[in-house]
DNA sequence: TTGCGTGCAAAGGTTTTGCATGGCA
DNA sequence: TGCCATGCAAAACCTTTGCACGCAA
């Protein structure tokens, strides 16, 4: 089964590249797209779909709740690297230092739990968007 | 605004404390419920909704992506332990100690990360699913 | 008794699919 | 040239909504 590199699918990586970590749902990809972009609807969802299950997406669901929404994975697998997601903005970002990273996986480790590089984040809120929100705690 | 406490919440409440932890989905929980419950699809919909806004269920995707889950939160709000999540099955388990939280919340800290304990899990794949899935790693 | 929650059915919105055509390898 | 991916439109599917009625408080 040969795989074909469409002018649809590079044109859709590179909005997720733009996009890096945030999540999109179809229509703010078809929003994002320049006006006239060869790509239909169709095409879109059929890309997105096989480019999560290619591990470069993360599907997830909008925060309403209502639509799917994808994310790019911009860790790749052999990145060894674990993550914390921003369940505002939908960033991902890398720890700070390996000592942290070690620290975590000990935690994990010792409690059975395998990781997953492509699934394995924190989801919380990030320092930027609590204090967007003007929050204390 | 009144709010009532109807024999199709309960039943629900009932069905999600028995699989507490693991994903279900609409017709999953249809499923569960003894035959000729008295409950219609849409009083699921309308109360597993509500569950969720109430912060007793967590809304996600099922793993194929196509329906909306809902998984029973037994930690409560106010409950300050972190948990592990696997994606396989959906059970969510506590750490083993207080040691371990420890130091999984100060790695949070200093990388400016807020908690969110209502949503504040790792994903990963507990023991007994990678086992079963007689994987070696 | 009041008015929210329910059940039913229809509407609405999202995603998938069939088929002819186009374009990458 | 062969065959997968696309586009379009219809179908399928999931979820929400309107309305009259029932039931919890």
């Amino acid at each position: 089964m040969k795989e074909y590199t469409t002018k649809q699918r590079l044109l859709l990586l590179s909005i997720f590249q733009e996009h890096s970590g945030e999540p999109l749902s179809i229509d703010e990809i078809l929003g994002q797209l320049p006006p006239g972009s060869p790509i239909s609807r169709s095409a879109v969802y059929r890309n997105v779909d096989k480019l999560a299950q290619e591990g470069l997406l993360r599907k997830t669901l909008s925060r309403e709740g209502r639509k799917a929404t994808y994310q790019y994975i911009h860790c790749q697998a052999h990145c060894e690297r674990l993550h914390l997601r921003c369940d505002q903005c939908g960033k991902v970002f890398h720890l700070d230092s390996e000592a942290d990273e070690n620290a975590l996986r000990s935690v994990l480790q010792k409690n059975g739990f395998r990781l997953n590089e492509q699934v394995t984040v924190l989801s919380g809120v990030c320092k930027a968007c609590y204090e967007r929100r003007g929050e204390q705690r």
